[in-house]
Formats: C-alpha cells, sequence, structure tokens
DNA sequence: AAGAAAATGAGAATTATTTGCATTTATTTT
DNA sequence: AAAATAAATGCAAATAATTCTCATTTTCTT
C-alpha cells in the first residue's frame, strides 16, 4: 500500500486552504482562494466540507460577520478583533479570558460551560484611517 | 395637544416587547409574541423596526444563533450564555470583562475598540438534565 | 382641513446555505 | 486485479432568513 496520498484530494485542499491563512474566510472565500489550484471544487463542496470538519470539532466557526460564516482552522480558544469597515477578522493569541470568567458562568447561569467567545469590534488600522 | 400617546403604535409595541423579555428575541419571536395584542402586525415591520432601532443604536444584536439574529434591547455591554441545546440565551450581569483586554486589543492589532462580545457557549440547566 | 412625511402590509426578490440525485472517485472484498 | 461497496463531488433545484418594492394608511406639520 502506498498510503493515503490521494484521498480526498479536494476535501484535504479544503482544510490545507483554511491552515494556510489568517484571513478567517468564509465558504466563497474559501471556494474562491482554491481556484487557482483546484478550478473545478465546487461551492457545494466546500460547504459540505466545511460543515464536516466542524462537526469533526477540527475546525471552528466564528459565527456571522455580515450574514456570512467565518472559519478558522484554530481550534484552541483564542480571541478575535472584527472589523466593522472591511470585515477583516484578526486574531488575538495574545489576549485570554480569564478562568475564573468561565467557573462565574457555570454559577450564575447554573449551566455547563463547553466553549467562549470573546470578540472585539471597532475599526482596523487602515479603516481608520480613511 | 394630547402628547405622543398614539405616535408609532407598531414600532412602540416592538421596542416594548424586547424590554419586557430577557428572552433575545429573534425578529420572528417578536412576531409572535405581539400576535396577542398586535395580530395585525407583519413580519416586515417587525425586520424593518428591529433594523431601524439598532441603527439608532437603541437596541443591539447578538449575533446569529443557528443562523438566526437575536436581539437584546439592553444595549450595556454584558456577558451572554447560550445554550446549544434549546439556542436560549442567558444574561450575566454579574460577569465583566476586564478593562485592560480593550487596551491589549488596541495594542497588538493596531485598532480602535468601539465594542465587545463575550459569550460563553454549553448546555443550560434543563438541557444538562435530559 | 390640506399637504407632506413617515410607517405599514403584502408579497416578490435576494442571498447565503442546504439538499437530491446522478456520476465519479476511493476503499474493501473476493 | 476485478467486482462490489462506500464515500465524495458537481450541478441545479430547494430552503429559509432577511430585505425590498410599491400601493395604502397613519401621523405630523402648517
Amino acid at each position: 500500500m502506498e498510503g493515503s496520498t490521494k484521498q480526498f484530494r479536494k476535501r484535504n485542499a479544503i482544510l490545507a486552504c483554511l491552515q494556510q491563512t489568517h484571513a478567517h474566510p468564509s465558504a466563497e472565500m474559501v471556494h474562491e482562494m482554491l481556484q487557482k489550484t483546484h478550478p473545478d471544487i465546487s461551492l457545494a463542496t466546500v460547504y459540505r466540507n466545511l460543515a464536516w470538519f466542524k462537526s469533526q470539532g477540527m475546525i471552528q466557526s466564528l459565527g456571522t460577520v455580515n450574514g456570512i460564516e467565518r472559519f478558522d482552522a484554530n481550534t484552541a480558544p483564542h480571541v478575535h478583533f472584527v472589523c466593522t469597515g472591511c470585515s477583516a477578522v484578526i486574531d488575538l493569541p495574545q489576549i485570554a479570558v480569564p478562568h475564573s470568567l468561565e467557573a462565574d458562568t457555570e454559577k450564575y447561569a447554573g449551566c455547563r460551560v463547553q466553549g467562549c467567545q470573546l470578540t472585539f469590534t471597532g475599526l482596523c488600522g487602515s479603516c481608520a484611517n480613511s
């Protein structure tokens, strides 16, 4: 056997695309980025595979920005900044949500916390100067 | 003149509806809640007025839960918990995002922060026991 | 009361996303 | 290695939340 060299070529391309960018792309952005190397990939396949990776916990969704869902291959919890001008999403790996807030949430809401998302909004550097 | 008693009756009803609930309703939930008192209100009017209140900064959007936008009459920044089981949204007024994180964000992302949203996800009390 | 402006209802239009189904590609079995 | 099975894909149609158009009604101004 020669390994899994050719398995799931398009699926792999979609995941690789997400892993190689920091743009937190939408399905359509992923589709467009793949046009160069995989011009025959269908938008439905991109949607299907993003949903599949998400269900497997291999990627995460940031929710929607302007009604469009954005994805991130980095599944570790981390903070984001979303620009209301250009819809860019920027990672903030330097910032952490204090652990104690999770315990407080479980206490006050009587719930079991599984995830956490902190998003700052505003104008990015370029949009602030224009 | 007898005041503004009858002005914008439906618009007012929509805002009052949002202010009287802690359910963080969607447009359709607002429409349904209003059926009892305003059975002739149209869903388009609910959407239109929610968008208008939002543009005026009188309400805020929590973003989408399961692809559906949810609204909150409380415009003060506060933390939310979203149940992945029943899509309920719970306020956590007891919890605050440390102020320093905003300054850190501006520093690391080179941006101007205008808003902040912290959302915990997981299972609410009822959904955890089922 | 008349005229201007704003709000509304009804349904069509829009748009991101999902789905059905026939076909292609990969994996397993013999 | 060929046949049989399972998974992945493309295409186009279907969904579903939201927005928009336009004729009508309500409210505000004068």
